[in-house]
DNA sequence: TTTGACTCTAAAGTTAGGTTGAGGCTGTAT
DNA sequence: ATACAGCCTCAACCTAACTTTAGAGTCAAA
């Protein structure tokens, strides 16, 4: 029942909702990023049904990716237009990449850091459970030493 | 002239320009930690004006650390209201906060993988400056093996 | 052929986290 | 006395990144 799977040699343009399903995006949020430049206006059907091409899966995948970077969408899209002039392209792409691939090593450190100080705050509930003193202490800004 | 920095024995209460000065935030969004709760209300003086104790230093960057570490403004409320209780306050304190952890513990090997893929790309482009294949390849989501 | 799922567009609405602006006191150096 | 920086309130505005809604055409199974 439904569609069957066949083994495809070409790929086939897929519809909206399965993009949506497949690449777990909502279809609204297809639509914004096509609004926005982020993915290229798909090939339409007679009837102006979308058809997106496999690389669009690829495509949205980055994107989620570099979003989890901190990338904003407008950077996103900067450097995906940027890798598609032809002349000398990527400077500016490499100069955001470079300041990103900073800022994420800072945060990436920063993480860590206030993750040990929280997790010695919960280590002190857990061995003192009948006082919230610690997150207390915490909140309170008392004596512990965070930088 | 302007004021003597004398050393004091009790910390003096602070304008809210010298907060924002010190924990360096602005004016705005003091007044807005203010009316959103993050902030208790301080004390005035005869005029209406706002006069902080230093624990304000220390909740704001208690603030500041916990939203780099993630947490939204209004968590960041539940952690200050439930700390304030008197009353069995820490269980689910101590449950927004191990979530937390864990989805930061996540977070920070998903930027670490992604780190690396975005390094590896800009060494592909310092080898290869003449070509944008490689950023286009991974934009066109061709060879390279984002997990 | 009817029903229900799917698609379209354009515009308006939403949420988080602030910022800005108007209008009006206050405090102080000149 | 005047100017001008600092503070107040409160409502409106802002941006990013979506989501929702309305109104309308399409497709497929029963």
């Amino acid at each position: 029942m439904g569609k069957q799977e066949m083994p495809r040699r070409f790929s086939s343009p897929l519809k909206v909702s399965e993009v949506s399903k497949q690449a777990n995006i909502s279809i609204s949020t297809l639509h914004y990023y096509e609004k926005t430049r982020l993915l290229e206006k798909p090939i339409r059907n007679r009837k102006g049904y979308r058809l997106y091409d496999q690389n669009t899966l690829e495509r949205v995948d980055f994107i989620k990716k570099a979003k989890t970077l901190g990338f904003k969408l407008d950077e996103i899209r900067q450097i995906i237009d940027e890798s598609k002039t032809g002349d000398c392209p990527c400077e500016n792409v490499r100069r955001i990449v470079y300041e990103r691939l900073k800022e994420v090593d800072e945060k990436i450190e920063e993480m860590k850091q206030f993750r040990n100080d929280l997790t010695n705050v919960v280590r002190g509930w857990d061995k003192k459970t009948t006082s919230d003193s610690v997150i207390c202490s915490l909140i309170e800004g008392s004596d512990l030493d965070f930088k």
